[in-house]
RNA sequence: GGGCGAGUGGCGGAAUUGGUAUACGCGGCGGACUUAAAAUCCGCUGGUCUCAACAACCUUGUGGGUUCAAGUCCCACCUCGCCCACCA
């Protein structure tokens, strides 16, 4: 018999599939139409790595599962060609990116067929072809008409070395990628003027419909956070001595009474207006240090920076005076580049004011404990107290068990609080020779006073206080007061409070952190540990104190009441602000689309009209940057120099290019027509094609697809799309790793070239069965060695049985024999159907496994020519075709077909051949699995416990012993509840 | 620091969503075929105890809980991974 050989058969269907067409897409087609792609590929001389080959065979095995299915499947192929590795290689190599490409891409449609992958060649683009970037500056200048597109000066990263203009990822550690020794300069900030497209007008509608997407839930979040949004209020502030004002904007406008400060970024424009001449010189060396910082030192350095500007404002409520600093840590592009600073509440401010010795006030108390029914409300607080002698903290301890508390009490009528609180120490602990003390904080708990027998809610006011020594005198105890002093380590008691569940202790846990904190502060506690016991800004909501009139409110109402209240004054407005900045799509590069702009001493910048595009990228010589900030282009004279489309007077070309986020943004709708002349597409094949049923990669990618679906929403309110999400399924796919999990890399040398693989004899089947096996799709594969020759075996046994088959007898199969086939044939067909359907590749090819090895055992029965035979291997052979084309196709025609297993073969399932007549069913007693029987399908509970009991193992476990109850599963479990 | 996710045999991983844990594959062991090897085919393969079998008990990161029944649900803890990271 011939064995299973690959390297044969791979070759030859892949020629065939080439002259007839099986996978050219009838766009036109009256079928259900299925899109099914990766993300496409960025063409390097490096070709398809093993990333690739899982990438791309996942939407293959989907697109090839619906071409069976009947559906008019499409597995488009393109190049996102435009970028920097290829502009750095021609520069290096005085090779054009053009030219390079020309030789590059059909390496790759190779590569691409020797894989297998059905990809639709006649509908190919590629993003560096004017006939396709024609289209990309067609959206810019649609953007533009739109009022989308605009220029604005943004900071750009500056190599004086290079005289160029660095993107963000050619900035490492500081330095320019090309001059990155230890004695080359850092890079510079530059001010640039650069096209952005307004994205931000779309934050809302893309934050929106984000729900609605059938993706991996982690892109959706990232797709979240990467809007940001955020709701708060804007608050404006007076200036002492001056007309102008400060705006800021806050999400927590209720901690406005514990503002103590004001933060400006250095770049904000009110600073030198404020600005006191006393520290006008100290100001503006900031300012040029800040600009001067790269990302990496600000976040090198956890300590905040900042300089005070001899400015104040006021606080609209309390009209106290806050002195105004500038620091970088509040950033200019955020918000209103502005923020009241609330110490007390924010971990960044805190930080801040602990750097400058700026006061710290508490506005917000949290609320520990469990609330419950009929509170009765009490003001009173709680010490906690430290003898440094011993640097232990007392606590009172219950008499009959081991809680402990601290020192607590109401305060009478007409009392000082601190006089309240010390006296409660000095009755229940006789505690009386105070070095010093201080409030701390102050919290707000919920407890059930059990001697009185009512429900409480207190609020408490935390003091530290400070031992002089540990002198008593006697303690006046009330009668219902069991307990006693003791002396412990702060440490031991938070981890016994914070054991304890329920939150009890939360407000008591906080109190403690934070006089511990301060203990530890001031010098008098050197033992706690100061990185448990550190002070830090109180986060989150609870009531309101030390705020005029809103104390006592809830801080979610405050937060309402005081944004209501400024605005009636003008003060304050509600505002939603978003992370997301405007998209910049301008690049001082040579390889990409040029922008469609053309800058006229008369008229300003001027479109390039419509039916003049697509502006053509000149072939240079020398592809560098310009040196003066520009691209290439600015170098190239007789291109630049031209008419401006208004006046015709003398004009230039803008030398920017466009980012290559703006090409891959709206590829997908190009695949869907993409040999058209006259527009970028037609909108009504479009709109019988989209979204895209089926998008994959090893990428969040959260910039490319939020920009793909910024086109889409546009494109949507163009009316050229109905539908404006672009991709209607994500799967977030996983990477492959070396087998000791490390990422496979060039400098590694630990890489695995698919190529190779197939040309060792396993060929592309293995290799791709392989790979959507060993792992579900969203979990990251480990690269097993052993793994590959695995799947061949299984190809090689499918092989075998077909081959068999075709060389075998006619026989005759008694109908149970008959059954059995079916039974194992639909159960595969109904799991794979269903898997693949659902991207559970794994178990879909373990479920075909499954299939073989039962055929394998019924083979023994009888095996030869028979109807039931020739169907159950054309259904194997079938359902593994969109892993393996290559074997299937040639084993389809080997049992009789003519035509393409790849074109509506898929099988359908028949419920009736895996109905059983028998079914095993469990027998538990006490929920212990004792034993199994087998009684017919849909047998009654008494019937299965007959057969339950009858079996010696199950009986053993029920002599002696009482039946209290049953359950039964019908063809599943029985399980008895007994008891001795 | 914040967010998200995951811990199941020697390994990659299954488990119809609360109902027979370890499907399928890899690796390992044994057998058949062969002069022999490779390839192929068949069988066994979670642990403890045991020469072996039977039986019993244990087992889904750890500890508790809910339930007739928990890998699955709830609480706490441990470990690992990923993403974001001064966004007010």
């Amino acid at each position: 018999m011939q064995r299973y050989n690959p390297k044969e058969i791979e070759p030859k269907w892949q020629a065939i599939w080439d002259e007839t067409g099986v996978y050219t897409t009838d766009l036109q087609s009256d079928k259900p139409k299925y899109l099914a792609m990766s993300m496409f590929n960025y063409p390097s001389g490096a070709g398809i790595h093993i990333g690739h080959a899982m990438n791309y065979t996942i939407s293959d095995v989907k697109a090839r599962f619906k071409r069976q299915q009947g559906y008019e499947s499409y597995h488009p192929v393109g190049w996102d060609a435009f970028g920097l590795p290829a502009e750095n290689f021609a520069i290096k190599s005085g090779v054009s990116p053009q030219q390079s490409m020309a030789t590059i891409i059909p390496g790759y449609h190779k590569q691409y067929k020797a894989m297998g992958w059905s990809n639709d060649w006649e509908k190919e683009i590629a993003t560096h072809l004017p006939e396709y970037y024609k289209w990309t500056q067609w959206i810019f200048s649609t953007m533009y008409r739109n009022n989308l597109a605009y220029q604005d000066i943004r900071m750009q990263w500056w190599c004086t070395k290079c005289q160029t203009v660095l993107a963000n990822e050619q900035v490492i550690d500081g330095k320019c990628w090309r001059h990155d020794a230890p004695d080359d300069p850092l890079v510079e900030k530059k001010e640039v003027k650069q096209w952005f497209f307004k994205i931000t007008d779309y934050a809302d509608e893309l934050l929106e419909a984000i729900d609605g997407l059938d993706w991996t839930d982690t892109v959706k979040l990232a797709q979240k956070n990467w809007i940001g949004k955020s709701t708060g209020a804007e608050i404006t502030f007076e200036i002492d001595g001056s007309d102008k004002k400060l705006t800021v904007f806050t999400t927590r406008p209720d901690t406005l009474f514990g503002a103590t400060f004001m933060v400006v970024a250095p770049e904000h424009p009110i600073v030198d207006a404020i600005t006191t001449s006393q520290h006008k010189e100290a100001v503006t060396a900031y300012k040029l240090m800040a600009a001067k910082k790269t990302e990496v030192e600000r976040q090198e350095s956890k300590n905040k920076t900042g300089e005070f500007t001899g400015a104040y404002a006021s606080n609209p409520l309390s009209g106290e005076k806050m002195p105004i600093w500038i620091a970088d840590y509040v950033l200019a592009g955020y918000g209103t580049g502005a923020i009241m600073a609330v110490p007390a509440h924010d971990e960044r401010d805190f930080a801040f004011a602990k750097s400058f010795d700026l006061p710290i006030r508490q506005v917000v108390a949290p609320e520990g404990g469990v609330k419950r029914d009929n509170e009765q409300f009490t003001e009173g607080g709680s010490s906690v107290v430290f003898d440094p002698k011993t640097q232990k903290y007392a606590f009172l301890q219950m008499d009959h068990h081991d809680k402990i508390a601290l020192f607590a009490g109401g305060r009478k009528e007409g009392e000082d609080l601190h006089e309240c609180i010390l006296r409660e120490l000095r009755e229940e602990s006789g505690l009386t020779h105070i070095a010093h003390y201080e409030e701390v904080c102050t919290v707000y708990g919920h407890y059930y006073h059990a001697l009185k027998e009512i429900n409480r809610r207190a609020k408490a006011t935390v003091l530290l206080v400070i031992l002089k020594d540990t002198d008593t005198v006697a303690t006046q105890l009330e009668a219902h007061e069991k307990f006693h002093l003791v002396w412990l380590d702060a440490g031991e008691v938070l981890a016994k409070w914070k054991a304890t569940d329920g939150g009890h202790y939360d407000h008591y846990i906080l109190a403690l952190e934070q006089a511990v904190g301060r203990a530890i502060e001031l010098g008098y506690d050197t033992t706690s540990d100061p990185q448990i016991f550190a002070r830090s800004a109180i986060i989150g909501e609870g009531v309101m104190v030390h705020s005029g009139p809103y104390d006592g409110m809830e801080s979610s109402e405050a937060r309402e009441k005081i944004v209501a209240d400024l605005a009636e004054k003008g003060l304050a407005a509600e505002k939603v602000n978003y992370r997301m900045r405007d998209w910049s799509v301008s690049r001082q590069r040579y390889w990409g689309a040029p922008i469609p702009i053309i800058h006229c001493a008369k008229c300003g910048n001027v479109l390039v009209p419509d039916e003049q595009l697509p502006v053509v990228l000149p072939e240079l010589d020398d592809f560098a940057p310009s040196g003066d900030g520009r691209s290439a282009l600015a170098r190239a004279t007789d291109w630049m120099k031209t008419e401006c489309p208004e006046c015709g007077g003398p004009a230039e070309r803008e030398t920017d290019t466009l980012d290559t986020y703006i090409c891959s943004s709206w590829y997908m709708y190009r695949y869907m027509d993409p040999h058209n002349q006259q527009q970028i597409f037609d909108p009504e094949q479009v709109k019988k094609w989209e979204p895209v049923d089926f998008y994959n990669g090893a990428d969040h990618a959260t910039a490319h697809l939020l920009y793909a679906r910024f086109i889409g929403h546009l494109f949507k309110k163009l009316g050229l799309v109905d539908e404006p999400e672009p991709f209607k399924q994500f799967l977030f796919n996983g990477k492959v790793t070396a087998a000791d999990g490390q990422m496979f890399g060039k400098s590694k040398g630990n890489g695995i070239d698919p190529l190779e693989i197939i040309e060792q004899g396993y060929g592309a089947d293995a290799l791709r069965t392989y790979l959507m096996f060993t792992a579900p799709l969203d979990v990251w594969a480990r690269w097993d060695p052993q793994g590959v020759p695995g799947t061949y075996r299984f190809l090689s046994r499918i092989w075998s049985l077909v081959r068999e088959y075709g060389e075998s007898k006619p026989v005759e199969l008694r109908s149970e024999q008959q059954q059995a086939i079916y039974r194992s044939l639909h159960a595969m067909i109904r799991k794979m159907t269903e898997d693949i359907e659902a991207n559970r590749y794994n178990t879909a090819i373990a479920a075909s496994m499954t299939c073989v090895n039962e055929l394998y055992k019924l083979k023994t029965q009888a095996f030869g020519q028979h109807a039931v035979w020739q169907e159950a291997l054309a259904g194997v052979v079938a359902c593994i075709a969109p892993f393996a084309p290559h074997i299937s196709e040639e084993l389809w025609h080997q049992l009789g077909h003519s035509t393409s297993v790849h074109r509506d073969s898929w099988p359908k399932f028949d419920e009736q051949y895996l109905v059983a007549d028998m079914v095993t069913v469990a027998i538990q007693v006490n929920g212990k699995l004792r034993g199994t029987v087998s009684a017919p399908t849909d047998s009654t509970e008494a019937m299965v416990a007959k057969l339950a009991k009858a079996d010696t193992k199950v009986a053993s476990n029920l002599a002696d012993k009482q039946v209290v109850k049953t359950i039964y599963v019908p063809n599943k479990l029985l399980n008895f509840v007994v008891k001795a």
